[in-house]
DNA sequence: ACTGGCACTCGACTTTGAGGAGTGCCAGGG
DNA sequence: CCCTGGCACTCCTCAAAGTCGAGTGCCAGT
């Protein structure tokens, strides 16, 4: 059976009454809010259908009807027009992103922004190291048998390791890897590092390669074994919003979640081209989250995408205004790692 | 009037029973709990001096008694024996804190140790640049007329800025600054460093000196202006246990507070050597926080102190174990430090 | 100085009842 | 055939009233 205009007419009344009071919604209160031009008695067979249809439901007999995961699903598929941004959210968008000094205070800029506009809690994703190139690498000789290996990506992030080296190392051999380690690695995606960083260790002299053997190692562990994800967090006192009504009575699990940093990518950032993606409720794969919603998209410098970045809050949220703001906010972000 | 020593016993065993059971505690149940070796009648004449003194107070008439802030005070100031962690505590400690492979590992590692073990919020700062030196400048070319400026300090921290040239820069002279700063700062405090800063820029040649001045103002700026501290965070979910009831019924206020650094730096950050410092309920000044209690302390290799650490939670906390265990995870950590 | 006894207070919990929002269904009308 | 007004019904919410019991303060007695 599908359902025919009005019915989902009431369906967004519906979603986008409950949304704004947080109150199960009523047959009456419907038609008084909005023009659909049809009586009480109308709306409630209507309803009658879109809950045996498992959009709807009552919290219990004679209460209004409130949303089911499904039927915000619907909304949002279905129903949800784009809503622009206000000038002043553009405007505080802007204020708040340009003058960022480096990537860690972008980063953080965003994810306060981020939190500031949707009130809710905000994730951002660094730029992934999968995703990104070597720009530079530097050996810098702490001691005579240590030295600090620090990677400079192109997508601004930075890492460092310690390397603990065999024996006492000239700083002259130290140059020589440096310029030979660039000359080898610089451009390179990092997942297409491994084979050239083993050749660097064939094509070395035999005498230094248990020393380049060694660089190699914690070289490879910092560009992609360890892979590390970073990510920043922001907002998650706005989840006490509402009370203890969303998220079924307790915060607890939510904020077990949040403290996941593997969670946390899982939601943000699995990420396809240009998508906002939105995950209602039970569509959560985390337990923890099935009373959750997550709106997340991909961001970076033009079309590409280096990272995920993304808002969780309750299911009963404004979707439309969530994804617009998600979305802008991404797009600016991208448009500032383009500069540089 | 001063308390006998009953008196004290009494607050005390008011004090370990609330915070095990958070529940008002009766003079009846106090007195089958512990052996008192008195009657209920005396015991309730020991709480109505307790409460006149203002170091318990009953919820409402005919309810079992609560420590006061004050009370709470008096009991760790004077009545908590010092609780020795259990062999399975160290082992933990221990556990985690091996196979740390940097700073921000160490840092990871020890925040969440925290956490887990005190079942509260656990911060941790950084090592504070303020305290550190310098180890080594590199800086790096980006390209001909931008480099990357690259602090290591020699508690571990790196830092890094993007310095925008003035003109195009030849490697040579890249070099040459290199050598000159390194020569210049190696080995000086931090906050040791402006002067010497400025001495950089005097000495150089007058060709040179516009990007010099570049470059040392960014210096500037990572080393001393900026002199941004880092913090980590951990279990946030642990605010959740026992249900609304601490924290006066909303989360909201203490999740607040925990989104701003400067307040968690006010928090552990104010250090003096070896001490150990509690701030419970209304001490703190951050009225978002009067309804918790903050255990604090310093940590550093050997005796120095680099940074703070601590946790935060209601005020109805256990303060011997919570005390006990901040101390050793500082100890711990400060030995890693040392370590390096 | 401590104890047992006793009257008293007052929150927690239960019961009862009125009120009302909201529904489902049905018969009638365009 | 779809919509509408009417009506009986359900069941939550809220307030009032009452019981229960933990815990207290005080006092007289040892």
């Amino acid at each position: 059976m599908s359902l025919d205009d009005r019915k989902l007419e009431v369906l967004r009344a519906i979603v986008e009454d409950y949304v704004s009071t947080q109150e199960p919604v009523g047959s009456k209160a419907l038609v008084e809010r909005h023009q659909l031009g049809v009586s009480p008695a109308t709306v409630r067979n209507d309803m009658a259908v879109l809950e045996e249809e498992g959009y709807i439901r009552q919290p219990h007999t004679s209460a209004g009807r409130v949303p089911t995961d499904a039927g915000y699903r619907l909304f949002v598929d279905r129903l949800s027009r784009v809503k622009p941004l206000s000038p002043a959210e553009r405007r505080a968008i802007e204020r708040f992103l340009v003058g960022a000094v480096d990537l860690d205070d972008v980063v953080h800029r965003t994810v306060r922004l981020l939190a500031q506009l949707t009130r809710q809690v905000a994730v951002v994703q660094y730029p992934s190291l999968a995703r990104s190139s070597v720009r530079h690498l530097e050996l810098v000789p702490i001691s005579t048998t240590r030295l600090m290996l620090v990677m400079i990506a192109d997508t601004g992030r930075v890492e460092q390791r310690l390397v603990e080296l065999p024996g006492p190392t000239h700083t002259d051999d130290v140059l020589d890897m440096r310029r030979k380690i660039n000359t080898k690695l610089s451009g390179e995606k990092l997942s297409d590092t491994p084979p050239l960083v083993a050749a660097l260790v064939d094509e070395s002299d035999p005498e230094k390669r248990t020393t380049m053997a060694c660089v190699a190692s914690v070289l490879l562990e910092t560009l992609v074994e360890r892979s590390e994800e970073r990510l920043a967090l922001a907002g998650t006192a706005n989840l006490t919003r509402g009370g203890v009504l969303d998220f079924q009575g307790s915060l607890r699990p939510v904020l077990e979640a949040l403290e996941e940093e593997v969670i946390l990518l899982k939601l943000i950032g699995e990420v396809e081209p240009s998508t906002t993606r939105v995950r209602i409720g039970d569509e959560n794969e985390i337990d923890n989250l099935r009373a959750a919603s997550v709106v997340s998209t991909g961001y970076g410098p033009g079309t590409t995408i280096v990272g995920g970045l993304g808002v969780l809050g309750p299911t009963r949220m404004d979707y439309p205004g969530t994804i617009a703001t998600v979305r802008a906010v991404a797009r600016y972000v991208g448009d500032l790692l383009a500069q540089n």
